[in-house]
DNA sequence: TATTAGCACTCAGACTCTTTGAGTGCTAAT
DNA sequence: ATTAGCACTCAAAGAGTCTGAGTGCTAATA
């Protein structure tokens, strides 16, 4: 009994000692937890319940005549603390802003996604960022191809989730109209209402059996399955840079420079963010446990969104270790909940 | 004749300043000049013809004890004066790197112009950025519609030069695909051969005449076209933040910042290009001549690229007024040229 | 008359030294 | 178990000094 009332004390002063820390970014002292956070202790006592804390590994000193600063743990303690209040997290008259600037966007996925990042970090002061839905997993409905200039082609690529995907291609020179048409009827007929992925496996398949490399009609097809899911860059939608410069947590010029070679390597973030979407809900890295954002101590809360019921693509927030989780966890997760809905309506 | 000579030294000066500066960014003292550029005139000299220089407000002193440093107006000599030389610009072997990484990028422009800015950007430190082909001017070709989960259609158009368009729009409810197929028909009947832009003119017309109010087929047509002609936010393809930061220049976190915000403001960009791109050839901004780049202390060096014999984009560099404008000149001239060739070949 | 040597002067930047104050850990008293 | 009290630590800010690169001016020189 005794002994789990001094543990949730120390838990308490912990919770103080990051909370603090999140809205001021200058290291917490036993003097101010005891004023602000109202505990019937003397500074005397925070300081040894800190150097428990300290020695426990959830607090550290930035040197020894400065007060305490959360370590990854005190943050991840913290976070998950938060978690189980989730229910209080909305700030109802945010989140309803939040959607009021989503309201006007129009139905194309790109620029929702787009505008989605730029809200969030303004009204975070973070990076927000919106990976776009992966055409692998979507369900191919129509492909048509035109004739263009000599011997290329365009072809247009329409999935059912209204993803459409174009690309100019190189092509044997002396296809005929005929050629054409028999070639769109014969992928259309063959793969409609198979998902991108599915398909891909199928053509892996027939590329093995010789009889492929003789029909041309489907070593023709092929390329062209190839290059039109093939295309488009991976992208990854971020905004909020200028915000992020505000942060006084980014005030050396060094951590900056850190980041934006993060930043602009879309790959890797692509690769983080695919690692966090794997299954639902929201997610908080914290740090290093996560190699990308690792020495950097930036945090990343992601939260994937879905179509109708299958999840596509992620949203989140990238951020300094020293971040308002609470609130920004809120906004993702009510951010995510909205593209959703916006994507499986009707 | 002896004014001329002394008028000529005076602004060999000049270019010796300018020329150090850029390649060091010190202020640049009147023994630096004698001993490095070999003018057999002693450091009084040179400061006497320095003063001059300030004077004609080619030259300032960041503070009384200090060397010099050019103003807008003395690179703006310095330029000019390179402009003449431009033959001699080419470094083969860069120009002929440039090339190489750019060759094997596929025929998608949006992919060739995002690395042009990313190679652009690492071969120069500052910043590549690139403009899309406006479609504006580019000619309609085909436009197909497809039915597309309820009352939305998915609209594609394409044009000769290979841009594709693509939007889902919400129509009537009720629109079967007997009236699609005609309104489809009307559209590429209608309008094939023409310019967007000119499409857009036609259709406000029609627009006035009351008949088309009344005619549900011409209103569709143009609810069509206008959504698929203005769809695509205006795009700049901007590489390099992270070269940039490596800059002496911008060890200044408010610089950094100012410019970010600048840059994440792609509106801004795409204005200013325009503003550059209105006729042929390569052109320099330096800092306030221009009020985007305004304050900033930034220079601006575009070229346009073509498409055939019509402009259609403007590739370019952003970088600090101190940059190394003949080097910079020369790789976005070539960059420019290729591209072009890129898009005109066949 | 144009150039230059010489000299006094200026000033940013680097360095050192000191002060300040917030915060700690430890010990002894409650 | 808690706390008052005290000695101690250390970053940050300020003051003073030194240095060196660079200037402008004047008087001597070619």
């Amino acid at each position: 009994m005794k002994r789990d009332m001094l543990e949730d004390r120390v838990f308490r002063v912990l919770w103080a000692v990051v909370d603090s820390y999140i809205s001021n970014p200058d290291p917490v002292g036993s003097r101010y937890i005891t004023r602000k956070y109202g505990f019937n202790l003397s500074p005397a006592t925070i300081r040894n319940i800190m150097a428990d804390l300290e020695e426990m590994g959830y607090l550290m000193q930035p040197h020894t005549s400065a007060g305490r600063v959360p370590t990854e743990k005190g943050y991840r303690f913290y976070v998950d603390s938060m978690e189980s209040l989730k229910s209080e997290w909305a700030e109802d008259s945010l989140l309803k802003d939040l959607r009021k600037r989503l309201e006007y966007i129009k139905d194309d996925i790109n620029e929702l996604l787009n505008e989605t990042t730029r809200t969030i970090s303004e009204v975070t002061h973070y990076l927000g960022i919106a990976v776009p839905p992966k055409p692998d997993r979507s369900i191919f409905k129509k492909i048509n191809l035109y004739k263009y200039r000599g011997n290329r082609i365009a072809a247009v690529l329409i999935t059912e989730e209204g993803i459409i995907k174009n690309r100019i291609i190189e092509l044997d020179p002396d296809i005929s109209d005929r050629d054409l048409k028999r070639l769109s009827d014969y992928l259309n007929s063959r793969f409609s209402g198979y998902t991108i992925d599915e398909i891909r496996k199928i053509l892996l398949k027939e590329m093995d059996s010789d009889r492929a490399t003789f029909d041309r009609l489907i070593s023709r097809a092929m390329k062209i399955c190839e290059e039109v899911m093939h295309s488009g860059p991976n992208t990854v939608f971020i905004s909020g840079l200028s915000e992020v410069l505000e942060l006084p947590d980014f005030s050396d010029i060094e951590r900056i420079r850190a980041i934006m070679k993060t930043i602009e390597d879309k790959h890797m973030i692509i690769k983080l963010l695919d690692m966090l979407s794997e299954n639902d809900g929201i997610k908080v890295v914290i740090g290093s446990e996560n190699p990308v954002t690792g020495k950097m101590r930036l945090s990343v809360i992601t939260s994937p969104y879905r179509e109708g019921d299958r999840q596509v693509g992620t949203i989140g927030i990238i951020g300094p270790t020293r971040m308002d989780y609470v609130r920004a966890m809120a906004i993702v997760d009510a951010t995510a909940r909205y593209i959703s809905e916006r994507l499986s309506e009707k």
